[in-house]
DNA sequence: AACTACTTATAAG
DNA sequence: TTTTATAAATAGT
């Protein structure tokens, strides 16, 4: 990347590979730092050059990296291990499993605690006015819980009324000889195909809807799908 | 490095966060196997994301770069030792106690998104956590609006194919003569009553089905995501 | 080590 | 994701 394009080949001369070796790694390092910083994230980077000199960079202790990529391998790692005393070996990796299983539980607890991307500017001002923010939150919730309830119970009432109904109805059809209603006795299936009563029911949907309805489309407002749009 | 100088520091945005790791880490992986390959050294980079992914490069295996580090930075002596394995097991050990010590990190902050042991912390501590608790807590609110919301809607479909099923019904028995229904002033009566409440019901379903884009964003303000806006 | 002319990486759209 | 204009890295000096 410079006064010629190089081939990402090895350098064979070893003067000019020192040198960018250098350059290079401190290029990587840099790079390794912005990453970390920028994106929130932790990076582990070691690097030995061709006579073995170790070069390491990480943003948040190279052992705490080790460790959270030892977690992610620890099966692989395991089994090349000798295991000088197996029980022990054993009751080692039980624990060991255990905390890790520990730390993921909290970490995912955590997590679900957490909303995710929050920008700290705060002034003492900002404190007050966050808890004032808070209260009223809560109360919005509060009353907004309420409605939601009423209105659910509502419907729930609603729709056993009509399952009543729908019963004293169909006992009262039960009654009826079947040669006075000769085509409905007991075919649902065929209320589509009636055109009469599709027809009413659209009816009795619009044109009621006047001033019965307004109550109740505005909580349907209240209460409607924040992710439809 | 592009269209406008940045500054190194973390980026606020949670989607130009994702989309810049995802490009530098690309970048830094490139850059680390070109050192590699040029300087005929050895490199060994993880990165974990700020959502805990894992990411990790080695142009000779990772296993082998931990190896040399840990032989470098931590157990001179152990060297002369024959068990190569001994650095894993050591590895094993560190990483044994910094996970106790993640366990009790996690423990101390769980303790605090409870409302417990705040004493120590200082306001700006305090301010990030409580904005920390405000977000889970939005987000809470949203799952259980979506919840709230499908509950709402089933039973509104419910209340629908019951009303349509009254409809038919009804029309049954306005086809029977008087002298077969013996207490029909009765269901009249109801039926009146429950017609409205029918009415109500099959409105809110079409009223939120017609308009429901232009709603959603003042059923978003109502239904309680107080930082949306 | 410092200096460019060039390549490469990448922020913003 | 792909496309730029621009910043950054860097090969050769």
């Amino acid at each position: 990347m410079a006064r010629e394009k190089i081939q990402i080949k090895k350098i064979d001369n070893t003067t000019a590979r020192q040198v960018t070796f250098s350059k290079r790694r401190r290029g990587l390092f840099k790079k390794a730092e912005e990453l970390a910083v920028l994106c929130d994230s932790d990076v582990g980077l070691v690097v030995f050059s061709s006579t073995g000199k170790c070069f390491e960079y990480s943003n948040c202790g190279m052992q705490q990296i080790l460790e959270r990529h030892h977690l992610q391998s620890k099966n692989l790692e395991k089994l090349q291990q000798p295991a000088p005393s197996l029980e022990l070996q054993l009751v080692e990796d039980v624990n060991y499993t255990k905390l890790g299983q520990e730390v993921a539980e909290k970490s995912s607890l955590l997590r679900r605690y957490r909303g995710e991307n929050l920008e700290g500017m705060g002034i003492e001002d900002l404190q007050q006015l966050e808890k004032c923010l808070e209260a009223g939150l809560s109360r919005i919730i509060e009353t907004k819980g309420g409605k939601i309830m009423r209105e659910i119970c509502e419907l729930e009432n609603k729709g056993m009324r009509l399952m009543e109904e729908n019963e004293v109805l169909r006992q009262q059809v039960a009654r009826i000889p079947n040669v006075y209603i000769p085509h409905r006795a007991n075919s649902e299936n065929r209320m589509c195909e009636d055109g009469q009563s599709s027809e009413s029911v659209t009816n009795l949907c619009i044109s009621g809807g006047a001033s019965q309805d307004y109550e109740s489309s505005d909580i349907s407002l209240r209460l409607g799908l924040p992710y439809s749009g």
